[in-house]
RNA sequence: GGAGAGAUGGGUGAGUGGCUGAAACCAACGGUUUGCUAAACCGUCGUAGUUCGCAAGAUCUACCGAGGGUUCGAAUCCCUCUCUCUCCGCCA
């Protein structure tokens, strides 16, 4: 969410900035309600104020005795008009905060121009254990290979939810597990990350707060009975343990991993990367979140990518990073790196991790302050997030990448002692 | 699921219709003093918005879990909801 005087002063840049985004929110009719708004502030204002001190002097009539009769019917239509000018008010608000939830976040300057994936700009590309470009001929896609090793039964995943919903059996369960274990370990370890443990169902509040609802809405599971929602990634319930909160400066940059089962629908994608591992509806990941001082965040944004990169590297896995152009930046988002996995058997890049900066807007959203100074007054932080991965499209780097010429899969280094095996 | 208790500022916690934006204490911040990490004393100390101002700031308004209601006037009375806690039952 945009500042409603940022919006009111900026309106040309906040339309472009939209438009960048592709969406069209009603910006002139949110300065118009943004007016009449205030009319009606001032307007409600002026009556309390004669309110308040009629109320006094009939206070004071009333204790000594006097009559007070023709003030209190006087009162009576001003209490009525207050009342009305009060529910003229939260009906602008409420349009004013529907059209405010539509509005994207503005753009970091430094985001390059273009409208779809085709603009991005490739800042690192990095060869693992097999250089990109050299394929070998002999391997098996990940999906074949997984089948053939019985390391994971999508039919029976199938049988149990839907597509879109693996099975990992006996090895590739305990691979799966290792890499969660993995990464966790190394950010905990060797960046600075407090883990924690969050609820995979949260309330509408914590949906907002970080941006997922209302826009995209669709696109979430939804237990309605109970109005709660399954997280589609764990920034959600991350970021939103600080809602409503005032962090010390001191505290600050306070970074949080946390593993989670992500669940997304993926209307609209049916059709798309159906095979294997590709597009699931059910994943696990790791998150890492950051809440920044505003002079702090994009400094801390590179070093989140880094972290990121840190778990491809030490994998050996091929990959690149990418800055999105402003067209294929998200919604919430002022500035996002993905990091992109080489598939030589799909020859195709795949996303496993996004990074983003989103400045005050998740804070704004979901109220997450820090105080400069210990009497300062509160400013909104600056939240960050990124992937510290995703393991399905890893795991399709995996298999193909560590795959052997007889079929096996050779356990990368790092995930040995978590596995307990070394080939599969 | 049944029964009960509660929700007040960063924290603890007073406050039952007007003089309460809210006592007191703690924490925090500024200062004085004594002078080795401490104590004492004095002062400051909520958030959001409106209007005015270049600004510092000033005016006004709202907010005591949320939303309604009663009243000239509500933290205080009534209703609904949410959450927390305790006990019982059930289940992991």
């Amino acid at each position: 969410m945009l500042d409603a005087k940022f919006i009111r002063e900026n309106a040309d840049h906040v339309r472009q900035n939209s438009l960048a985004k592709h969406t069209q929110p009603d910006i002139d009719g949110y300065v118009k309600l943004d007016e009449r708004r205030r009319h009606i502030i001032q307007q409600a204002q002026e009556l309390k104020e004669k309110r308040n001190t009629v109320s006094e002097e009939i206070a004071r009539l009333k204790k000594s005795k006097e009559n007070a009769d023709t003030l209190i019917a006087e009162m009576k239509t001003v209490s009525d008009t207050i009342k009305q000018l009060d529910e003229d008010l939260r009906g602008v608000e409420t349009e004013l905060e529907h059209i405010a939830l539509y509005i994207p976040n503005v753009l970091h300057s430094s985001v390059p121009d273009g409208k779809d994936a085709s603009s991005n700009v490739e800042i690192r590309r990095l060869d693992g254990i097999n250089p990109i470009g050299i394929e070998a001929g002999f391997r098996k896609d990940h999906a074949t290979i997984a089948k053939q090793l019985g390391i994971v039964d999508f039919e029976r995943g199938a049988k149990i939810s839907g597509s879109g919903f693996p099975l990992y059996t006996g090895k590739g369960a305990r691979l799966e597990r290792a890499l969660l274990n993995f990464m966790l370990d190394h950010h905990t370890a060797n960046n600075g990350y407090t883990e924690v443990f969050v609820p995979f169902l949260v309330n509408e509040a914590s949906m907002r707060g970080t941006g997922q609802l209302p826009k995209f809405a669709e696109d979430m599971y939804h237990a309605k009975d109970d109005e709660l929602y399954l997280i589609p990634t764990a920034e959600v319930p991350i970021t939103n343990i600080y809602r409503d909160d005032i962090l010390s400066a001191a505290e600050l940059t306070k970074k949080h991993c946390g593993y989670s089962a992500c669940f997304r629908r993926e209307a609209g994608s049916y059709g798309k990367d159906t095979r294997g591992f590709l597009r699931l509806h059910q994943f696990n990941k790791i998150e890492m979140v950051k809440f920044a001082k505003p002079d702090e965040s994009y400094a801390e944004l590179e070093s989140l990518v880094g972290d990121a990169e840190g778990i491809l590297k030490a994998l050996g896995i091929p990959f690149r990073t990418i800055l999105l152009c402003k067209g294929d930046t998200g919604f919430t988002s002022a500035k996002t790196y993905d990091l992109e996995v080489w598939s030589p058997c799909e020859q195709k890049w795949l996303e496993v991790s996004s990074c983003s900066n989103f400045e005050d807007f998740q804070a704004r959203r979901a109220n997450i302050r820090f105080r400069p100074e210990p009497s300062a007054k509160p400013e909104f932080v600056h939240t960050l997030n990124g992937s510290g991965v995703a393991t399905p499209r890893l795991m399709v780097a995996i298999l193909e990448h560590y795959q052997t010429e007889d079929g096996h899969i050779r356990v990368p280094e790092p995930l040995r002692s978590y596995c307990g095996f070394d080939v599969i």
